[in-house]
DNA sequence: AATGGGCTGTTATCATATAACACTTGACTG
DNA sequence: CAGTCAAGTGTTATATGATAACAGCCCATT
């Protein structure tokens, strides 16, 4: 097994404001590709679910809206927004949290698997074909037939193991 | 890969109400042997949740509470029924449907995986080792110390894959 | 019978998500 | 260049899922 198909690790010290910036760009032209439109809305919810690695709700981007723009936005504007980004491929929901996360590769349609640390909070994305293939092999045993994955796998980040 | 790890088929035809029955009986023993209580509530709950092999969500079996009693039992009723039963490993949590199922071999504690039928909406309980390890191995190239798996697959099962 | 811990009832509230409808904007059409 | 329409956003209300806090009950042990 290599790392080429870690997407991130986010506990490798990194400039995080080129995260964002690269994240954007990408995003800018994926939706240009796709011909759909990349609001200053949508645009600003992305920024802020890529605030930090750790997956964030809802309501956690409906406040920082509020704070930027001290007229309060409502539930329904945060959540078309991320169903756009979804759609788009461009941030994931992690079920388990009932919250969401910017995607490390969003320039090829997958769902993400994620390491969630319960400590720091943080998710890792991997996309790991032995994880699917697995999955998929399964499935097939009982001619299921697979669409869509969840899986999130809870436990401690490798630096949070050193701290405890 | 054998069948030995697929915990239950709810496809094949079955007298379902031995799956009851039984399901019934081991969380008996099971809760005896662990020296917990196996109230009647509690029982009540199980035996809803394993009604059917779909996913049933908390404020479903409270309704069903409802019409028995005719006194309506308030959600905390519930909730704590479900902890409980998830503590003893009698039941499982799907967290991409915010629901509960029953467990299929409480008699050894595991998290189940799941595949979720969007059709017909039943799950079938996996068990598999494949899927297991493939995960392990990957968290544990990044260090990961696994706690909890969340593994949840929509698809469409066999028996509606032909139906469509 | 006393008593104390675990279980359940009850009320209120929080957290997450969506329905429905009105208004705005911006891209195409003629 | 104005008209028009679809997509996007605002706004209000509400659905859905889950928990906090406290009161009262039951029953196992003494």
């Amino acid at each position: 097994m290599t790392d080429a198909f870690i997407q991130i690790d986010p506990h490798h010290p990194h400039d995080h404001s080129q995260c964002v910036s690269e994240a954007l760009d990408a995003a800018e032209q994926l939706c240009a590709q796709a011909g759909v439109r990349f609001t200053v809305l949508r645009k600003r919810v992305l920024e802020l679910v890529w605030q930090s690695h750790k997956p964030l709700g809802a309501y956690d981007i409906l406040e920082a809206l509020a704070r930027e723009d001290d007229r309060r936005a409502a539930p329904p504007t945060v959540y078309r927004a991320l169903d756009f980004l979804l759609e788009q491929g461009l941030v994931h929901r992690i079920a388990s949290l009932n919250a969401f996360i910017g995607c490390a590769s969003p320039e090829h349609r997958h769902e993400g698997q994620f390491l969630i640390c319960r400590s720091c909070r943080i998710a890792i994305e991997l996309d790991q074909p032995a994880i699917r293939d697995a999955i998929g092999a399964s499935a097939a045993s009982v001619g299921f037939a697979v669409e869509g994955e969840t899986v999130e796998i809870t436990g401690l980040c490798a630096q949070c193991q050193v701290a405890a």
